[in-house]
DNA sequence: GAAATAAATCAACAACTGTTGACTTGCTCG
DNA sequence: CGAGCAAGTCAACAGTTGTTGATTTATTTC
């Protein structure tokens, strides 16, 4: 048997297709509001699939934010002063798809990390791959409360929008550039002040 | 039967008791993940006056913001030039009972507004009682926006205090004022940028 | 074409969810 | 005292949750 192109009913697929409905429902409810019979509806699939490919639904939704983990949070290559800019961009969210994807992850992990299953992998995932790289970029004497401070405004502006659906930014295109230019200037706020 | 000193087993101190437990349990979990079992255990009485009392985990709820609410959100003698300060406190947390008392709301507030059946009971309250006084008391021609700003830095360090962990101001006294002053630098910029 | 094997399905499980009705307890009033 | 009634208890309900084992279906290899 060469296992190379096994797959027969196309196992690769399936697998896929229920990760893709398993970050749709997460991104929309929290991590204990979802049943897996509804994600394994949306996939297409039948439910026992889920547990058989990813050993249940911690696992599932462990898979699910290691994924959007690889693309990671906060792109390396980046310079203290361009952050500002930079984050206000992807508050703004009209960005290319990698930029909204990385505010999806927000969104997802602030929906999930008051689950006694989901936060701990939630709170790993932020101490490890989001405050970490912000302090470092950021690399002054006061680079940690900083990068809370940072964290603090994406943190709550992802919450304002999507979980309490304050429209802030649902206006017009001089309005959104106009939100822009605020968010951008608070973010100068918080690393200068 | 005189109606008024009636209560032989004291009715109003058991729902009392389950009113508290309940706020005790939706300030750490989500609504979902909280068991109407759990509450009962912590109040030591049966799962069955719950719905009795209350007539369901959505009234429950329900009444354990309400009950909050009372005490305003937001103070409502305050003029703009108070309120970087005022928050500042309220997110260091080391005043007096009602302060604490007010940002543990908030807490409760992000916990569960992912959950489909306590969301909108959320939502509803974030826009009656929050915005719109912050609204009121900002008064300038873009008070709409920056009363989201401050409710998003509000927001934000709530969510990562309480929820992810962080832990930038479980220092000393003196670190603990070094962050109030630079919060309130933040909450100044958010009102006049 | 037949055996072998991976993929997908089905049905059922045990545990737990919130909720309801019948029952028992304990207090108060006539 | 004993009738009446409120407060609390008990057990069971119907529904859902995640998960597992046996079974069927489709694909590949000899």
């Amino acid at each position: 048997m060469t296992k190379t192109t096994v797959r027969k009913r196309e196992a690769a697929a399936t697998r896929a297709a229920i990760l893709a409905a398993a970050r749709e429902r997460f991104l929309r409810e929290s991590y204990d509001s979802v049943g897996l019979r509804e994600i394994a509806g949306d996939a297409g699939v039948d439910v026992a699939l889920i547990s058989r490919y990813f050993g249940g639904k911690e696992g599932l939704f462990r898979e699910v934010v290691a994924v959007d983990k690889e693309e990671k949070l906060i792109r390396e290559p980046l310079t203290a002063a361009e952050l500002p800019a930079y984050l206000a961009q992807l508050v703004v969210e009209d960005g290319d798809d990698h930029r909204q994807h990385r505010m999806e992850m927000f969104v997802i992990m602030l929906r999930s990390a008051s689950s006694p299953k989901a936060g701990q992998i939630i709170r790993d995932l932020v101490h490890l791959d989001v405050l970490g790289p912000l302090a470092e970029i950021i690399g002054d004497e006061h680079a940690e409360l900083r990068a809370n401070m940072l964290l603090a405004i994406l943190m709550g502006i992802g919450v304002l929008r999507t979980i309490m659906r304050v429209d802030a930014l649902d206006g017009s295109p001089d309005q959104r550039a106009e939100c822009e230019d605020r968010f951008r200037c608070l973010f100068e706020a918080a690393l200068s002040c």
